[in-house]
DNA sequence: CATAAACGTACACAAACACGCACGAATACG
DNA sequence: CGTATTCGTGCGTGTTTGTGTACGTTTATG
């Protein structure tokens, strides 16, 4: 392939505001991860990486590069302990997305990590009623947007309530991500608040399949308002820390169950 | 193929002008693409691309053109770069709004200052087809929040479309913003991109009165998409530069004109 | 110290490009 | 009314630019 510009493909300069912008956002790149998410090789990512270097907007490093020291603070944010585990959680996530699906996201802080985590060039697109999760994919490329309407909940921070219940059912998506529920082997999905738990349980049914991403304190533990049987969630993602029994618990009904990576830095 | 004018073919000035259009729409043009889609040859398109680069509209790469880095600069940056004006303008603006009114607010960075500078605890409710916007209202308190949904547009930030008109015909609001138009005092209120037209346009009928915000290069100009008459129009708010006569010839025309205190930065 | 990944350089190829030219149409002028 | 001029266009020419591949070198890691 030595076509310069295909139809659907970056332009370089594009390509390296790009990774400019992930270099802010991210507080690093690696050569393999952006040859991936631009859909480029690898050579034509170290290009632009010596470019701009050269113009000294960033600083090479063995495997990709680093801000010119500008930008430390965001990585400091990142480093907390909290947003680490949710990290690994999104990525182990956004690690089950295919290309061309529709994703349904509701609102969370989990859930954004994961619309975080998306790779960008596979024709994605993502339904949600979250604000900071239609904001983050704007700020990226590649992503067909769809925004659910309605009052919103300034706790959930989020759509919620009737009219968002009536636009999602003009929906139809492949891959389901419910925020923030309980999860207990024996009875399902559970949410703690009435007017979010029919709306997750609107979006569940909206979905060809459902992932769940549990923190730790989710799993096992039952709530006040049911959303789902069991057998309407084919994944469950958990920390790394999980033992092999609660896996078990899991699998043992159907649900495949993921592991995220441990928490790395 | 050697005629300057046949019947349904476009001048090259109107070419140009479709060229800009796209590239503020889409955030990016290519030679080939725009070959096709104007029905000239890639030829004629190099020479218009070259002509808009000399004027300074815009910056050639190889395989097409980009918008000037500035425009294209994601909101994040957009919003960052005039804040001094804008914060001057969107205090006036703000300070138009009284107890208890419903306001539409259209997505733009303009209009996102304008949101941060209004005033809590007045029982505002908020509609509005930008995440940002949501967002930003989000981390404040007191805004009854309204999301209008729809498919989402990266480079206007926000949504518009079909389902976006749909759901706007439910609402009525007291005070209206649409975003960054152009304005003149003999022929109204004009837009750049043909559905973002029509949203606006949408807004200004569901509204009681229209608040139109205009730095300064937007005064008198002109664009391809007409959005609303002079009379629809009740606020104009305008930077403290803009001079007597310009001011008047709205105000002659019975829109009540603001002027916003000089930026202090 | 062995190994694999990441890196740089050199090269070939195709797309995109700039330039010059000729043609057709509209306009200006005697 | 005929001729000259201007302008935009398409086509051929050679050049530039970005890309992928191949191969040797450097770097991190156990």
């Amino acid at each position: 392939m030595a076509r310069p510009t295909r139809p659907g493909e970056l332009l370089p300069q594009e390509r390296q505001r790009e990774i400019l912008q992930r270099l802010r956002s991210r507080g690093r790149v690696m050569a393999a991860e952006l040859a991936a998410e631009l859909a480029a090789s690898e050579d034509s990512i170290r290009r632009d990486l010596r470019e701009l270097a050269a113009q000294g907007l960033c600083r090479r490093v063995y495997g990709g590069a680093l801000p010119l020291s500008a930008a430390v603070a965001p990585l400091k944010q990142r480093r907390g302990e909290q947003v680490g585990r949710k990290l690994a959680l999104a990525r182990k996530a956004a690690s089950l997305v295919r290309e061309g699906q529709v994703l349904l996201i509701d609102a969370g802080s989990t859930n954004a990590a994961i619309a975080a985590a998306l790779p960008e060039r596979m024709g994605l697109t993502v339904v949600t009623n979250a604000p900071d999760i239609a904001l983050a994919l704007i700020e990226r490329e590649g992503f067909e947007i769809l925004l659910l309407g309605g009052r919103i909940d300034p706790h959930i921070g989020g759509a919620v309530g009737a009219q968002t219940l009536k636009e999602l059912q003009r929906v139809r998506a492949d891959l389901c991500f419910p925020g923030a529920c309980a999860i207990d082997a024996g009875t399902g999905l559970w949410g703690f608040d009435s007017e979010e738990s029919l709306l997750k349980r609107a979006m569940v049914e909206a979905s060809g399949e459902t992932v769940v991403v549990a923190t730790s304190d989710k799993l096992g533990m039952l709530a006040t308002h049911r959303i789902a049987a069991l057998d309407e969630v084919q994944h469950l993602v958990v920390e790394h820390a999980v033992g092999r029994q609660a896996r078990a618990a899991f699998s043992a009904r159907g649900v495949r169950v993921h592991r995220a990576e441990p928490a790395a830095d």
